[in-house]
DNA sequence: AGGGGGGGTTGATGCAGGTCAAGGTGCCTT
DNA sequence: AAGGCACCTTGACCTGCATCAACCCCCCCT
């Protein structure tokens, strides 16, 4: 049995495999360009390379890490974090699943920020330097990838705009909503879920000090919005939690 | 005489003609990749649209606009922010000769900011289709984008930190400090300048009230690290700012 | 069973910066 | 020259969130 063979074979025999290819993985219409042909995926594929997964706490990357790839979060949360001269922590950003992490990098060929796991996670690891001469033949998949990085730069104004007009309650109403969107993107719950990061991660995230994270969470839980028990969270309102976001 | 001719004579003749082209711009070393070639600047200036000048407070697009291009600033200061659907304002940066414009429209083709001159600027118009068409053939072009983009990403994320960690007058330093970098790589003066942008937006921008950014210039002058006369700002004491900045 | 540590909640108090109000200065218009 | 307007500054007061402190719960370690 050659070893192509013994592939298929595994992949067909254990539902916790890693996905073999980016054509049958369940995240492609979320990470890959939607227009991209068969044939063009598979070369895709060919450079991407399947990591084992990730430890909870364990980095995928650190600040100051040269920068070699992008990764694509395939299940688990990962957080990114810079850390400021005097020490302190910032965190930039939470990835979910079908999510690009690590296109801070590629500015100055250095990491900008560390990525950590928030629980077990697995990626696929994206050598950059692969993904930019395929680029050059496959002009959707530029495009994408540009499209990628547009993205991050709005969604990071967004969170520069929550930062400086919004209330701790906007703050939090506006990150709850966010990770429901994107569970609802996964075709998961938008309304029941576990928040995969800490109080303080989310504190830091938004700005705010755990104290304040928990008394938001507790006023909301009196308004009967959410339904809060430690890490599980129900939305029970999503109109008036919408609402809260926008600042009402 | 032909036009050509006619070209190169109005380009001797008067000083503040607009530039013919990106090969004798002052500016080129920030703006473009380092190691194009004569060339590959040829091909380029052909699909860059040398606009006419914007007067103050006019647009340069409007958050909603149809994304087409992305604009080189030449010539003087631009602001980009976003509206609230409360209609606040978020102003999400300041863009100075050298820099580039309208890369957040790329993600949904449609412009996340509006843009707007805060004094008489000039701009280049870059067509993104050509210059993603190029892309496709100039290596060092493609990478040039991308890295800008992840710059913008990085920019975007210290501002992030900015907001989410620091005290107004380690935000007020900050912006200071930046400013004087950004003129020190235009080979202006790094300490003395005038500032574009009103009280008003410097506030907007850094998630203060203007009277908390009057206070903090008040203070600092009192402090002997800033001379401030209105919009002229002179800097006494860099190290001084530098280590605000940075929370000291 | 006991102890220790990480994470979460809640209450009491303090302060940085927001809000409100008044007044100053420079520039444009007529 | 006078009025109007945009922009800036300064002072007095108020408030939302940080800070400090206590305590709970759960899990792991021994």
């Amino acid at each position: 049995m050659n070893t192509q063979q013994q592939h298929l074979d595994s992949k067909k025999s254990c539902a916790h495999d890693f996905q073999v290819s980016c054509g049958n993985c369940r995240l492609n219409s979320i990470c890959l360009p939607f227009s991209l042909e068969a044939r063009d995926v598979d070369e895709l594929d060919r450079i991407i390379q399947r990591s084992k997964p990730l430890q909870k706490g364990h980095h995928l990357y650190r600040e100051g890490d040269g920068f070699q790839s992008v990764y694509a979060v395939r299940a688990g949360t990962l957080k990114a974090y810079q850390t400021t001269d005097d020490g302190r922590e910032q965190v930039t950003g939470f990835y979910f699943p079908g999510e690009i992490v690590g296109m801070d990098g590629i500015s100055k060929n250095v990491h900008a920020s560390s990525a950590k796991a928030l629980e077990t996670a697995a990626v696929c690891e994206i050598p950059f330097a692969s993904l930019e001469r395929l680029s050059a033949t496959m002009p959707q998949l530029q495009r994408h990838f540009f499209q990628l990085m547009s993205r991050e730069i709005t969604e990071d104004q967004q969170l520069i705009t929550l930062l400086s007009k919004s209330s701790a309650d906007e703050r939090v109403a506006a990150l709850i909503v966010s990770v429901s969107a994107r569970n609802a993107r996964r075709k998961l719950s938008a309304t029941q879920f576990r928040l995969s990061m800490s109080r303080v991660d989310i504190g830091n995230y938004l700005g705010l000090t755990v104290e304040t994270v928990s008394r938001v969470f507790s006023r909301m839980q009196k308004m009967d919005v959410l339904r809060v028990d430690n890490k599980e969270i129900e939305i029970l309102d999503l109109d008036a939690l919408q609402r809260l976001a926008e600042g009402a």
